[in-house]
DNA sequence: AAACTCACG
DNA sequence: ACGTACGTGAGTTTC
């Protein structure tokens, strides 16, 4: 058996990736499809053929016009878009990490030099494979060069394979006269001409007949139809020219060692850190690396020094007072945010100051609970203390200390919000630049804390590591927040609100257990009422549950009007429901048989399952989990609670004050409007908000020609939703979809609306310009969500990216003020010894628990706070009601 | 784990 | 031509 080499053309095997997959990127916005196509590819060729000696060969410049001379006469070759553009060297770097031999040539492009290297090799006796994406490379195949074109599918990727005899079975020709072929043929994708006139089956036709073009310009009285004939004669020079260009050089003059050529193993460390770097989880899993290989050159310290003896302990306590600055990790119980979680019955903390990293054990006198006063104290004094998660240690911190408290999180969210997580290891490699290796590298399926229980040193490693990180992040990442012109919005807004939502989660909210338990049980009836009237209606029983099922029912059973909507199937959502009312009794019962079994599920069943000992449910308040500034609420989720429907309304009667208390509930009205119309600046929009106008029913009354007063409730709900639509990113399919018109009537809307209010035009227009430029779009308070999606080359992702960049700033400047809001309130209600208290946040809503006689002012106050919270170009209104429980607070 | 559906702002 | 309104979390089914 000969050794075998393998040939890869780089530049058309990543283009055939890139567009074969659907856009991917990292969570920070860079494009990996290619590379991930191209590595997957690489993968496939080396399993199935096993080569001794490997190489890719790329094109010196992007991006490259084969002919230059007849780019512009065929002008069909686009220029590489910038989501490819920016892999290519990322590719490079990855293949040199995997020690795989690259070859560019200055002069050559990337077919001649394949074509050189397969010929050369051949006649050294070595088996070759050819592989790429063009069918160029066809003319070199033999019976020893093997050329390999990848498909890139969903399913995976198949390779045809060509040897002489398969060029034959496929094209009727021998590879040698695939240049014939592309001569009298041309090749648009390379600007090739070819004969005008002639294409694949002519071209064909007289080849097999004459051989060559050559021979067929020699005999060409005899070339029929007459119209190719013609052509030819008149064309004899683009023939023997394209001919020319479809050549592949075979003789190029290049340096090339086998040795360099000669595979090795590709899973390096090296590849490793640029394929973790990339996000590419799946591929890492093929990686056998030790720790020490998965981590990166550049290491931070996982030294650390065990403190067990109290004496010690109190003097390694007074040096840091003179620090200013201490990073600290708290292995806490998930449960009750405490540190005993050890088998060994010990607790402790892991602590970093300038030079060392310590694990203060406590043991006799040094209790845990001085533990937490002493760093309570050094907080006080103002010694600044780093970690990850401050709401999950905030209970031991006064408000003194809470304000030297620094989040590394909550900074690394605010820097990027569109990322999955922002652990010690996010961060180092974001912002420190280092990579370290993972929990999961180093523990693999166990969790930090069942390591740490167990006492596994490498687990008190990662710990203290962790902690030496979070040391170094907090300059790096308050730095990068000053760049950003983050920095304000960081320290007075999102830092101190970590403690209010830590009280507000603390506060949980009451809700009655019994009641909630027996509306479950009314829901139960009318559940199994309309099950078995569905059963009889449809004839058979099914799961309802299952849109699957429910498809087959409604349009294949009993043949309703309807086809597919979703990839997997028929589409069975309300929308879609709600238009076949009319055709069948069913449609009604199935829609309110979701409707009960969603409230059943999700809140009399689903809440029940969160109230606590005390009678009350305690949401998390997350605040590094949206992509434009807002809370989201989980565990369970507070901010969807029915509201909508009477039915699911009711549940708000079982959220009820304490005893004594009433509910306080403010919400900002038009929030989202009234701030475009303060960032847009458009003067109409303004003028009606000062004069408190009805924006809904004078949007109608401009967009749709009619007199303020004539306007109809339909017309109103109309603009509403035009109203609604631009916050959203207006596009007319969206709203024609929305208002169940047409998307040309959509559209004329649109063009009325702009035409009324040209400042919001412009503004809108802005903000899409403003992404294009600068990768991101920013709020009032230079919260920035960027918007990798804006310079995508896909349609359908490029106008996301563009209703993103419309919706953000105005979604996120609401998200900004209603938090400067909960920090006024808060404020106020400490400052005036209230014990109200804040209990939950729905985005443009304050719920708040307020003793009877409070209620008056705390009223008052949020009335205030909230309004002042941000001075606008139109005043802020706010809504304040009170009541018993939350049903009656609308 | 992904897809679908639906609750909220 | 392309085919979606922006931002979330959760329950259920299906693969």
């Amino acid at each position: 058996m000969s050794e075998k080499i393998v040939l890869i053309d780089g530049n058309s095997i990543v283009n055939r990736a890139f567009y074969g997959l659907p856009d991917l990127t990292t969570t920070d916005g860079r494009h990996t499809n290619g590379i991930l196509g191209f590595f997957n590819i690489l993968l496939k060729l080396l399993e199935e053929e096993k080569p001794e000696y490997l190489a890719v060969a790329f094109d010196v410049k992007h991006p490259t016009f084969r002919h230059e001379m007849f780019a512009e006469y065929k002008g069909t070759r686009k220029g590489m878009p910038e989501e490819l553009r920016e892999q290519i060297p990322v590719l490079k770097e990855l293949l040199d990490a995997c020690g795989i031999l690259r070859l560019e040539c200055p002069g050559y492009e990337a077919d001649d030099i394949l074509g050189t290297l397969a010929k050369k090799s051949e006649a050294e006796g070595y088996a070759v494979s050819l592989v790429s994406g063009d069918r160029d490379l066809l003319q070199i195949a033999d019976d020893v060069i093997k050329v390999r074109i990848p498909k890139t599918k969903r399913t995976g990727t198949e390779i045809e394979d060509y040897n002489t005899q398969d060029v034959i079975d496929k094209y009727g020709l021998k590879p040698a006269q695939i240049i014939d072929l592309k001569g009298l043929m041309g090749d648009t994708s390379d600007n090739i001409p070819g004969v005008p006139g002639i294409g694949e089956k002519t071209a064909v036709k007289l080849l097999t007949q004459f051989e060559t073009v050559e021979n067929t310009i020699e005999h060409i009285e005899e070339v029929m139809p007459n119209k190719a004939r013609e052509s030819l004669r008149e064309n004899t020079h683009l023939a023997i020219l394209s001919k020319e260009l479809a050549t592949i050089k075979t003789d190029c003059e290049l340096e090339f060692s086998y040795e360099a050529a000669k595979l090795g193993n590709i899973f390096t460390k090296e590849a490793y850190q640029i394929l973790k770097q990339l996000e590419m989880k799946s591929l890492l899993a093929k990686f056998n690396l030790s720790e020490e290989e998965m981590t990166a050159k550049v290491t931070v310290s996982d030294e650390y020094e065990t403190v067990e003896d109290a004496a010690k302990a109190e003097k390694l306590f007074k040096a840091f007072a003179k620090e200013e600055l201490l990073a600290i990790s708290a292995p806490i119980h998930q449960e009750n945010a405490q540190l005993d979680l050890f088998s060994t019955g010990k607790t402790g903390l892991m602590m970093a100051d300038k030079e060392k990293t310590y694990f203060l054990v406590c043991e006799g006198s040094f209790t845990e609970e001085l533990l937490w006063q002493k760093l309570n104290e050094l907080a006080e004094s103002s010694v600044k203390i780093a970690l990850f998660g401050a709401k999950t240690v905030a209970e031991h911190f006064s408000d003194k200390a809470r304000t030297n408290i620094f989040d590394a999180e909550i900074a690394a969210y605010l820097l990027n919000p569109l990322k999955d997580t922002y652990l010690p290891v996010d961060v180092a490699r974001d912002y420190l630049g280092v990579a370290i290796p993972s929990v999961e590298d180093i523990l693999h399926k166990q969790s930090l804390e069942d390591a740490l229980s167990e006492g596994r040193e490498e687990a008190y490693r990662l710990l203290a590591r962790n902690t030496r990180v979070t040391y170094m992040a907090r300059e790096a990442l308050l730095e990068k927040l000053a760049a950003e012109g983050m920095l304000k919005l960081f320290e007075e807004v999102e830092q101190p609100l970590v403690f209010v939502l830590f009280e507000m989660e603390q506060a949980g909210i009451r809700i009655n257990k019994e009641e909630l338990f027996s509306y479950g049980a009314r829901l139960k009836e009318g559940i199994d009422k309309l099950e078995a009237e569905i059963y009889h209606m449809a004839g058979e029983e099914f799961n309802i549950n299952s849109p699957k099922q429910l498809g087959v029912i409604l349009f294949e059973k009993l043949k309703l009007p309807g086809g597919k909507k979703t990839k997997t199937g028929y589409s069975t959502s309300a929308d879609v429901l709600e238009k076949l009312k009319p055709e069948d009794p069913i449609i009604e019962k199935i829609l309110e048989y979701r409707t009960l079994s969603k409230l059943k599920s999700t809140y009399a069943d689903g809440l029940d399952a969160f109230i606590e000992a005390d009678g009350r449910i305690h949401t998390k308040f997350q605040q590094t989990v949206t992509a434009t500034g807002r809370l989201s609420s989980a565990e369970p989720n507070l901010q969807n609670i029915p509201v909508r429907i009477e039915l699911g309304r009711q549940i708000r009667k079982m959220f009820t004050p304490k005893e004594g208390c009433v509910f306080v509930d403010a919400d900002y009205s038009q929030i989202e409007l009234r701030i475009l119309a303060h960032m847009s600046g458009d003067d109409s929009l303004i003028q009606a908000y000062k004069e408190e106008q009805d924006i809904h029913r004078m949007t109608a009354s401009k967009v749709f020609h009619i007199p303020f007063d004539e306007v109809t409730p339909a017309q109103r709900s109309n603009a509403k939703a035009v109203n609604f639509g631009i916050v959203y990113g207006i596009s007319s399919f969206g709203l024609g979809q929305d208002l169940n018109i047409t998307r040309k009537e959509a559209e004329s809307y649109i063009n009325q609306y702009f035409a009324t209010y040209p400042g919001i035009k412009d503004y809108l227009d802005g903000l899409v310009a403003e992404a294009k430029e600068t990768g991101s779009v920013s709020t009032l308070y230079g919260r920035k969500r960027p918007v990798p999606e804006i310079s995508s080359s896909n349609f359908m992702q490029r106008s996301f990216g563009e209703r993103i960049a419309m919706n953000s700033p105005i979604q996120g400047t609401a998200a900004d003020i209603m938090k400067i809001a909960m920090l006024r309130v808060d404020k106020a209600l400490k400052e005036k010894k209230l014990q109200a208290r804040i209990l939950l946040q729905i985005h443009d809503e304050l719920l708040i628990e307020a003793p009877e006689a409070e209620a008056a002012l705390v009223a008052d106050i949020l009335q205030e706070e909230m309004m002042a919270a941000a001075e606008l170009k139109v005043p802020l209104s706010v809504e304040v009601k009170t009541g018993d429980n939350w049903y009656e607070t609308k």
